[in-house]
DNA sequence: ATCCAATCTTGACAACGTAAACATCAATAA
DNA sequence: TTATTGATGTTTACGTTGTCAAGATTGGAT
């Protein structure tokens, strides 16, 4: 109800805090996000989240919970739309969404993926984790067949995620063309999955 | 000649910061890794680190470049130790190789690869991490042939980073054995080298 | 109408990275 | 041999951070 926050009481900075760190995630680099940042872009004081997140990892843990769930919504859309046809194009474009998600959310999946420490591990998040690789080792699971499924789900989350960190990370020498290494990328993880 | 470091003068600090750091970082979580910390351990105040590095990023690009140079020169006895092996095989002895680094020195590992925003980049550690992609591109060219090799080695260092990082940050569910796992990979990838 | 518990602000604390001012000493120049 | 100086320590200070405790404010139950 309170749309415009007025007072003294916020109404609603529970979320806002969320939002505001997400916002903050994506417009500055990540060790200038702070507590206290957060709470100024949310227009109140910097003791204010105490109340709705004991602790700064708390709200990170939230906000990655947050980025997994949207994680795995990609992943399952991109099944979904891919849903005809064969199942290695349709692992080929999960993992375009993956890797396209690690780039549109870079510092998100960073919190999510590498600076663990960072945060707190709560139950959803766990779960959340959880369900992506389930996903990824049904997808999986289609080409190699059950007995593998583990196996091959290690590899291919291994291949994409590798490569969305050495990108993000600038690790990949300058004359490596970027889209290219993505596709043969999933190209030669696929044809490794068909020869096992 | 100051093996005993008496007084005012330290003699050594410059060194003694590098290993102190590298100790901290092999000893305690990377956030509780400071300049005040690593100044503490050699001894000094914590403001003398000031004299030989201008800021803490300095330090820990040092302490990076460090681990890079150690990094390549695993990745180097591996592949001469197996150089009468086949191509595919060193490959593996290449990989096996990286894993064990990144599992043996995971923060200096991680400051590699994950953490690079704390460290600065000086020339050395990028040609360090450039010498590490060339033997990786070497080993992989004489599987796949020079007109795969960038493709082939981006794919390829995806793969055992991925591997690393989903380890060490825990992404992986409880039910997955590492050690096969491990294994697995590197035979699914080389499988994907051989038939592209 | 009154009280209460939730929620926000203010102020404090220790730890951090960095900078400036000062202390000490080894080596050079006289 | 002694004086000076530049390199390399220490101390002190500043602004920032996360967290905590004590007060202020207020919406909703009684």
């Amino acid at each position: 109800m309170p749309t415009v926050p007025k007072s003294y009481h916020h109404g609603d900075l529970r979320e806002q805090l969320l939002v505001a760190g997400e916002q903050a995630l994506a417009q500055m680099p990540i060790d200038d996000v702070s507590l206290r940042e957060i709470a100024r872009r949310a227009g109140v004081s910097h003791a204010a989240p105490k109340h709705h997140f004991a602790t700064m990892a708390d709200l990170l843990g939230e906000i990655a919970a947050r980025g997994f769930q949207n994680f795995v919504a990609r992943l399952a859309t991109a099944a979904e739309t891919s849903k005809s046809q064969t199942p290695e194009n349709r692992l080929i474009a999960m993992g375009r969404a993956y890797l396209r998600f690690a780039e549109h959310n870079a510092a998100i999946y960073s919190l999510m993926f590498g600076h663990v420490s960072k945060m707190t591990m709560t139950p959803a998040l766990t779960t959340a984790s959880y369900n992506a690789w389930n996903q990824l080792e049904n997808a999986v699971g289609q080409i190699t067949g059950p007995a593998r499924s583990v196996a091959g789900a290690a590899h291919v989350w291994s291949c994409v995620h590798g490569l969305s960190m050495l990108k993000s990370a600038g690790r990949l020498p300058p004359h490596v063309a970027i889209h290219s290494v993505e596709e043969d990328n999933l190209q030669i993880m696929v044809a490794g999955l068909n020869s096992i």
